[in-house]
DNA sequence: TATGAATGAGGATTCATTCAT
DNA sequence: TATGAATGAATCCTCATTCAT
C-alpha cells in the first residue's frame, strides 16, 4: 500500500518535474510575458489543461521555477561561508560558489532578475514576490556575517558590514547580469571568471585595513 | 515658404516630442510588453494612427526613448571625465554624475536594463539595439581613459583599465539596478547615495597602488 | 449473502444521496451552467469519477434532484388539497403548504425555475424534462379539481376550472419567483407570507359568485 | 463639417444596432452563459474585436440589451397608464399593453427573467443590475399610483395599493413566464391573450369594493 | 497629414468527461 | 467499485497594426 502510494507520489513528482523542466526553456527563452503556455505544455509532453493541475496560473508556475533553485542557492550559499578560514577566504569561497552557480544555471538568474524588474511582469502574487525577497535577504545575511566577522578580526577595516554585504552582492549581481545575460560586449578575450575574481580581490584589497585614509 | 516649411518641421517635431513624452511615461511604468499604445496616444493628445506617422512600430518607439536619452547621457559623461585633477577626482566626477543622472532619469535607466533583457522585447530590430550597444561601449571608452591615466601617473596600481573599466561599470549599474528599480530591500537608513560613494572609495582603495600583496 | 447484496445496495443509496445532497447545494448556489462538479465531489466526500458510477452526466444528476423532490411535492399537494371543507378552504390550505413547501425548499423551486428557462440549460435530456412537466400536470390536476368542486358547489361563480387552475398556479409561481428568488424589491416591512395570502384572498374573491357582472 | 460627424455617428449607430440585433438573438437563443461572442460577431458581420469598440464586455452587451428595451418599455407603460378614464379601464389599458408588449418582444422578456435568476449569471456588473431594478421600482410605481387613483374614487376596495400592485405585477409576470416561455402545457385551446385578460378580471372583481368580508 | 474604426491572431484558463490502475 | 490524473475543446478578451476617409 504505501509502495503504491510511494509510486504515484513519485510519478507526480516526477511530471511536476518534466513540467517545471519544459517551462524553465520556454520561460528563459522568451520571459514571463511572452512565454507561451502550449508551448510549455507541448514541450512537457502533457495536455495544457494537465499543467494547472500541478500550477495553479503562469505566475505561479513561474515562481515555481525560481523556488526550485532558490532553495537549492540558499543552502549551498551558507555552506560555503561557513568554512573555517579566514574571513577573506571564506569570502572568496562565496564568490566561487556564487559564479560557479549562475554561470551553470544563467537561466535562474536571468528570471531572477526578470523579477527584480517589477513592470515587466504586470500582476505577480505578492506573497510569491515576497518569498524570492526574502530569499535575498538571507543570502545577504551570509554575506554581512562573514564580512563582520573579518572586522572584529581586524581582517577588514572597519565598517558597516551590512553595507559592505550590499555592495558586493549588487557589485556580483552586475557583473554577472551585464556580462553573462547580456553578453553582447567583448570582453577582450579575458575570460569571465577571470574578470569575477579579478573584482572580488579588487575589493578585498579596498576592504584590507589601513587603507582608510588616502588622499590627505 | 521657407519659413512655412520651417513652421512645419517644427510643428513635426513638436508632435514627435509629444508622443515620445507620452510613451516614456508608459513604458516607465508598465514595460514594453504591458505598455499599451491606445493610452499612449490618448496621453500625447493624438490618434493612435497618428503614433505610426512617426514611428514605424512599437519597439521603434522604444528604441528612440533610448536613443534620445543616449545623445546627451554620452555628452555629459565626457564632460565630467574631462576634469583637469588627478585620475581618482575624475572618478568621482564620473561616478557623481552617473548616480545623479541615473536619479533623475530613472525612467530610462529601468527602459535600459529592461532593453538588456532581450529576451523580454522579442524582436527589437538588431541595428537599432547595436545603437545601444555601441553607447555604451563609448562610455566604458571614457572611464577606461581615465582610469589609464592613472595608472600611467601612478595613482593606480598596475592593471588591465578596460577590465577594470568593465568591473566599475557593472558595478554602479547593478547597485542602482538593485537598490533604484526594486527598492524592496531595506537600505536602513543609509542613503543611496552615501552607499554608491562608499562604494567608489571601496573600489578606489582597492585600486591603490601597494595593495597588490595578497595574503601570505 | 442476501444480506451481503443488501447492505451493499443501502451503501450505494447512501452514497447517492450524498452526492445529491452536495450537488444540491452547490446548483443551489451557482446554477446549473456555473455548478461545478469539482466541488459537488469535494463537498460529497466522493472522487470526481465516483459522480459517474451515479449519474451518466451533468445534466442527469441535475434532474434527479428535481424528481427526488417532485415525487415529495405531488404527494403532500394532494393531501393538502383533500381536506373535507368547502372548497374555499381547499385553496387555502393548498395555498399554505405550497407557500410553506418552496419557502422551505428554496433550493428547489429556483432550479424548477432555472429548468424552465431551457435556454439556459442547453441540452437537457427530453424525456426528463418530460418527467417534470408530468408533474406539474399532476399539480395542476388537483387544484383544477378542488375548483370544479367549488363551482359545483355555488361557492365559486362559473368559470374554466382548468384556466382558472392555471391562473392561480402561475400567479403562486411568480409571488415566490419574484420575491423569494430575486429578493431586491422592498417588501416595506410586509411579511412575505402575509402578501401571498392577501394575494389568494385577492384572487378568492375575484371568484365568488354574483361578482361577474362587469363595469357597465 | 457637422454633416460629416452626423454621417460618421450614424454610421456607428448603425454598427452598434447590428451587435444588437445579433446579441439579441444569440442571448435569447443561448442564454447568458451559453452564448458565444464569436457568433454573435459573425452574425453581425464584424470582427470579433469589433464588439469591444463598442460594449465593455459580454455582460455590458447583455445589459445593453435590456435596457434599449427598459426604455421604451417605461416610457409606453406610463402612457398607457395615463388614460382619462376610471381607474378599472386605466389597469385594462395597461394589462392589454403589457400583454402586447411582451408577447411582442418575448426575447426581452425571456432575458429579463433570466437576469432575475441571479445565479445563472455569475457576475453581472452591479451597477447596471441596479439599473434594472429601477426600472422595475417605476413601472411598480406606475400601476401603485393608478390603484391608488381607484381607491381613492371608491372604485376599489380599501387596500394597500403598494401591495397589490406587487400582487398583480408579479401575477402577470408569472402567466407570461410559464406560459410564454415555457409553452409545455396545453392550454386546451383557449388563446392565452384570453386567458391573461379573463386573470385581470378576476383580479378586478377581487378588488371590487364591497367584497372585502366573505367568510363569516 | 491626421484620424479612429476595424481587424484578427494570439493566449490564458476552465471543467465535464474518460480511463488506466 | 472507486479513484484522480489526464485530457482538450471551448471561449473571452487584448492590442498592435492597417487603411479608408
Amino acid at each position: 500500500m504505501s509502495s503504491d502510494d510511494g509510486s504515484r507520489d513519485s510519478r507526480k513528482a516526477q511530471q511536476r518535474q518534466r513540467i517545471l523542466d519544459a517551462a524553465r526553456g520556454v520561460f528563459f527563452r522568451d520571459g514571463f510575458m511572452q512565454a507561451n503556455l502550449d508551448e510549455v505544455a507541448s514541450i512537457a509532453g502533457v495536455a495544457k489543461g494537465t499543467l494547472y493541475r500541478y500550477f495553479e496560473n503562469k505566475a505561479d508556475l513561474y515562481v515555481a521555477i525560481l523556488a526550485e533553485n532558490g532553495q537549492v542557492f540558499e543552502e549551498r550559499m551558507r555552506e560555503a561561508g561557513r568554512g573555517s578560514g579566514n574571513a577573506r577566504d571564506r569570502m572568496r569561497s562565496i564568490s566561487r560558489f556564487y559564479f560557479a552557480h549562475w554561470t551553470q544555471h544563467s537561466e535562474y538568474f536571468q528570471i531572477f532578475w526578470a523579477l527584480e524588474n517589477q513592470n515587466v511582469i504586470g500582476d505577480l502574487p505578492t506573497e510569491l514576490v515576497g518569498d524570492v525577497t526574502q530569499l535575498w535577504e538571507k543570502c545577504l545575511g551570509i554575506l554581512e556575517s562573514v564580512i563582520r566577522d573579518g572586522v572584529d578580526a581586524g581582517e577588514f577595516a572597519k565598517c558597516d558590514p551590512w553595507e559592505v554585504a550590499n555592495i558586493l552582492w549588487t557589485v556580483a549581481n552586475g557583473l554577472i547580469q551585464t556580462e553573462l545575460v547580456a553578453p553582447r560586449r567583448e570582453l577582450r578575450g579575458k575570460p569571465l571568471e577571470q574578470v569575477f575574481e579579478d573584482m572580488v580581490e579588487l575589493f578585498l584589497r579596498g576592504l584590507a585595513p589601513g587603507t582608510e585614509v588616502r588622499d590627505e
